[in-house]
DNA sequence: TTTGTATTATTAAATGTTTAGTAGTAACTT
DNA sequence: AAGTTACTACTAAACATTTAATAATACAAA
């Protein structure tokens, strides 16, 4: 069963992402109200979520009166995950260790984080 | 001077791997040449390769006769430094050291690769 | 039950991206 | 120098994305 894989555009990826940082279903209002000004009009989310419940991103429940609540059905790590994968694709060649070595080299961390990265690493990845 | 960042469509991309690739400046037709099939028409590339000189990616030198031969002028360090700055906001909040995380967790390592990494760590990142 | 209203569904205009045909032109060939 | 060819410039059609107006509809109020 060939599961279509589709890719975020930036408009869905704005909503998702309002999605995913509310941490329950939300109507429409809701979502608009967590954009910055100038805020788009009620018809354009709708219409995203619309199209994000055809991508099977998000599903909806009936809440008060007509409106639907919706909540995403794909979590943001899992779609991280996929985007991490196009990313070390495209970027480093498919290799993980190059794009972690790419971060250590180009942005300062704190000893505090570099002690925890290390044990992580250490500690046998996930210890579950 | 307000500079605008552009950022790559996934047709301008192509060319631009394409250049970073080869390493030296390339005609249409070598470019052409890099395509799985089915390749693009030689208008195709050309055109890509026009818009990407006036976003300022790449430049040409006149080769033989009136082709011209392109070369990027933004390295592709340049430009994945770039793209990883938005990656890191958009699915880590901005930070360098929950990204690294994720995919040292989400990805299995070599040992040679740990030992590689962490003294990169311990190192101070760039000795240089 | 009828009417009004808030909401979703449908449609479409505007913009951005991809693809490539055609026109124009510079340089090579004879 | 004239003709041919190979290339870039210009144009435009097809497709994708964004934005939102309008139409249809389900619920609420009267």
């Amino acid at each position: 069963m060939e599961m279509k894989q589709y890719t975020l555009t930036k408009g869905e990826m704005q909503v998702m992402n309002i999605l995913w940082g509310s941490g329950r279903a939300c109507d429409v209002h809701y979502v608009i109200e967590q954009y910055d000004e100038p805020r788009p009009a009620y018809t354009t989310v709708a219409t995203f979520l619309k199209i994000l419940s055809t991508k099977g991103f998000v599903d909806f429940k009936k809440g008060q009166g007509k409106q639907y609540l919706y909540f995403p059905l794909v979590s943001k790590a899992e779609y991280t995950a996929r985007v991490m994968r196009s990313v070390k694709d495209d970027f480093f060649g498919g290799s993980p260790s190059s794009l972690v070595s790419f971060f250590l080299k180009e942005e300062k961390l704190s000893q505090r984080e570099i002690d925890e990265l290390i044990s992580i690493m250490k500690g046998g990845a996930t210890p579950e």
